[in-house]
DNA sequence: CGAAAATACTCAGCGCACTGAGCATTTTTT
DNA sequence: AAAAAATGCTCAGTGCGCTGAGTATTTTCG
């Protein structure tokens, strides 16, 4: 007998509130678009033509990942993907028409859905709840991301000056 | 240019903080068995014997979901899984000892990860975080489990008593 | 220039999560 | 007791999310 209390396991918690809101989204949002998509039309609303790496970076999305959320974009006809001429590596996307008109119709359910979503809270808990949320979640990134704070500068040791010249 | 900003977004932010989550849980817990795998187990630890969809309903995992679940642990022998005699729709579920073994140590590692985890909440902001997240999942889960609550008490409405006679 | 390293993407494999449909076994009704 | 409803589980299908390996294209460097 040595159970633990899940309730103040985080990483439970952040399941349960992911699965309560995915099913909200279902039915108040959309059954054919989900909440992922939608960060990747938004990112591209806000910056169209980027390459795909990019757009994942911007939603959380990882390489795999966003591939797959991509190709169903695609072929839903909601987004358009071409070969960067400059860098046969890229794959640059952007909103269709279609597209754009979609995101603008689900940016409205979303609304309403968050409002709904976030009505047990008052709204300066909802700004506690926002800001603890994203606090601990970019400290987390930052421990397996070690973005490398220059252990040393790669511009080099304290010998000499160069920025200045 | 409607873009939407996204850290507003409970859903997007609930989604970074399971990302999040789940890479520590690899890098500092286990590689093998997953935060839900945990779960499991340790609601079998509680309380042994449950059947399936119980457990389940005590981890917050849908029925197919569940079923996976339990066969991967099933599979590595760290549950047992009968057919209750008694009524033969149920699978009843217990821990063998090797699964008793690993839920001991997975727990020390688990305490140790959610502490490093919320290290950038001071303790009332943990309480508060798991508060507030904690609400606002039961909430949406009452929007779509009805409950039944009684629409006219099935006590009675204010015509006659009848619970009386 | 040409080999090596970096970069963008794809592919296969595993695991969580939900729905709808189907099957077997109770339980309830008639 | 037979028909109907409920219950527990399985199965197929879709989608997110990660890793490791592989391919193609650029960039860098000797």
């Amino acid at each position: 007998m040595a159970a633990v209390d899940l309730t103040t396991h985080p990483g439970h918690l952040a399941r349960r509130l992911q699965q309560a809101h995915y099913l909200l989204w279902n039915t108040m949002v959309s059954e054919e678009i989900t909440s992922p998509q939608f960060a990747v039309m938004n990112a591209l609303v806000a910056e169209p033509g980027l390459d795909q790496r990019t757009v994942g970076e911007r939603v959380g999305l990882d390489r795999s990942t966003i591939a797959e959320v991509i190709s169903r974009l695609s072929r839903r006809g909601l987004i358009d993907k071409v070969r960067d001429p400059q860098d046969g590596r890229r794959s640059l996307l952007r909103l269709t028409d279609e597209g754009a008109r979609v995101h603008r119709k689900l940016s409205v359910r979303t609304a309403r859905m968050n409002r709904i979503f976030l009505a047990p809270l008052s709204a300066d808990e909802q700004a506690v709840f926002f800001d603890l949320i994203q606090r601990v979640s970019d400290a987390a990134e930052g421990l397996r991301n070690p973005t490398e704070p220059p252990t040393e500068p790669l511009t080099e040791p304290p010998t000499e000056p160069l920025t200045k010249a």
